[in-house]
DNA sequence: AGCACA
């Protein structure tokens, strides 16, 4: 009701005075600096917020003193020479409130460590892991340590440096998690970033809860009793069997061609693929795929199991843990490629027979899949990706998106394979995403990313 | 040139 005259009240001669004063027409970006170099011959400034308006050309000036905002309002009212920033005048009043109310209350200081919390989620909902994946994307990971609180889940997440943990929260925040990489009944997961005042984690254990990756070798947490690789329990206590950062893939309905290079594309996806080797067993198709470590393991297992690579229902996957953990195959064959050695395909290295090679022989080429002759339809459904709605049980959407956006994913999520689609030649699939080069570890970053939008 | 957390 009264809205209206409330808002015609900002008369010049009817304002209350304020300790706050308000400052238009400022000159772009100007500094707080060049704020306080106004405004402090007329007393202690305590708070400022610039920036302010459409334009960020307006600012607040908070003094200690109330007549010391009235000194400075009734000088310039007086004066001569209007107040200047740069020689532009600036028009300066009280501000309608009494104090600055200002948001960068410690979470907006930025600082290598994200304070992160996950909304509509709880604990066992969001592993590690897949924390780990998705900020992996911004840069390498040192730490994180995951806790609840009052607030929710949390996780505060390390990296080397500000620039990069703002990185990732100015693509992250507000965001959420890729519904793939969540349980069946999370339905909503955002991301809500800050920074924290941390600079470096304490993480005592490799633990389900905390990690340090720039210390493998640290203590497994005690209370997962025995060892190197220990037995982690599923949420209904039910064993699992040992991580590794090793998959084997059994492929069934296996109608179309599944080659090395298809496999690379589909689990380049989650991060770099070391090495992968294809055999047959029990009159199946099976595969290797080595991976650097486990938590990238482990997402891929997660995402892709019972998911087919080719629609339709062909080509169903079922993963499991490896025993292996780091294979021993040949460098280029059509039946295993070892993605860090360099150029390997090219030099088509001699075959030593000696070449003693992990388990049994997937180097045995038995050429059932000659070609790619995958399937013509251009429908079939890489899941990975992200314009493509079929293969994961959601939209890998984010909200307020319903589509594919024009914008590129976020920097680190460059190598997406998009299109194992269009029934691509080994040679495409090759130059399209590119071998890994020599001995190149994922370093957390450069892999291939799940897509974020 | 005219008031900031959504």
């Amino acid at each position: 009701m009264s809205s209206a005259g409330a808002g015609q009240q900002q008369f010049r001669y009817t304002q209350t005075p304020s300790k706050v004063l308000h400052l238009r027409n400022l000159p772009w970006e100007c500094a707080e600096e060049e704020l306080v170099e106004l405004c402090k011959p007329f007393g202690k400034i305590v708070n400022t917020k610039c920036n302010v308006g459409a334009n960020r050309n307006q600012a607040f000036v908070e003094f200690a003193d109330l007549n010391q905002a009235i000194s400075m309002v009734s000088y310039y009212a007086s004066s001569s020479e209007p107040a200047q920033v740069r020689g532009k005048t600036v028009y300066i009043q009280y501000s309608n409130r009494q104090e600055i109310v200002n948001n960068k209350s410690s979470g907006d200081v930025v600082g290598n460590v994200l304070l992160v919390t996950i909304e509509g989620v709880e604990a066992g909902d969001v592993s590690i892991d897949v924390i780990h994946l998705v900020f992996s994307a911004f840069g390498f990971v040192h730490k994180i340590a995951t806790f609840e609180k009052a607030a929710g889940f949390q996780a505060l997440i390390q990296f080397s440096d500000s620039g990069t943990a703002s990185e990732a929260r100015n693509a992250l925040d507000g965001r959420s998690i890729p519904r793939y990489l969540l349980p069946e009944h999370v339905t909503s997961c955002l991301l809500r970033i800050s920074f924290s005042a941390h600079t470096d984690l304490n993480i005592k254990f490799q633990s389900h809860r905390s990690r340090d990756y720039t210390n493998p070798y640290l203590p497994v947490n005690p209370s997962a009793i025995d060892g190197t690789l220990q037995p982690t329990l599923g949420p209904d206590g039910k064993k699992k069997e040992p991580e590794s950062n090793v998959l084997l893939a059994s492929i069934e309905n296996m109608q179309y061609a599944v080659t090395v290079d298809v496999l690379h594309t589909v689990f380049s996806a989650f991060g770099t693929v070391q090495k992968i080797a294809i055999f047959e067993k029990n009159g199946g198709m099976q595969a290797l795929i080595q991976y650097p470590d486990v938590a990238t393991a482990a997402v891929a297992k997660d995402s892709l199991e019972g998911h087919c690579i080719y629609d339709g229902g062909y080509c169903k996957l079922h993963l499991s843990y490896s025993r292996h953990t780091d294979l021993n195959v040949k460098a280029h064959s059509d039946k295993s490629r070892d993605y860090t050695v360099q150029d390997a395909g090219i030099l088509a290295v001699p075959q030593a027979p000696g070449v003693p090679t992990v388990g049994t022989g997937w180097q045995g080429s038995s050429q059932m899949f000659a070609g790619p002759q995958a399937p013509a339809t251009s429908s079939q459904i890489p899941g990975w990706d992200p314009s493509s709605h079929s293969y994961v049980s959601a939209p890998v959407t984010y909200p307020g998106q319903t589509s594919t956006p024009p914008v590129p994913p976020y920097p680190g999520a460059g190598a997406i394979p998009t299109a194992a689609a269009a029934s691509p030649t080994a040679s495409q699939l090759i130059s399209q995403y590119g071998m890994q080069p020599t001995g190149q570890h994922s370093s957390g970053t450069g892999a291939a990313q799940p897509p974020y939008y």
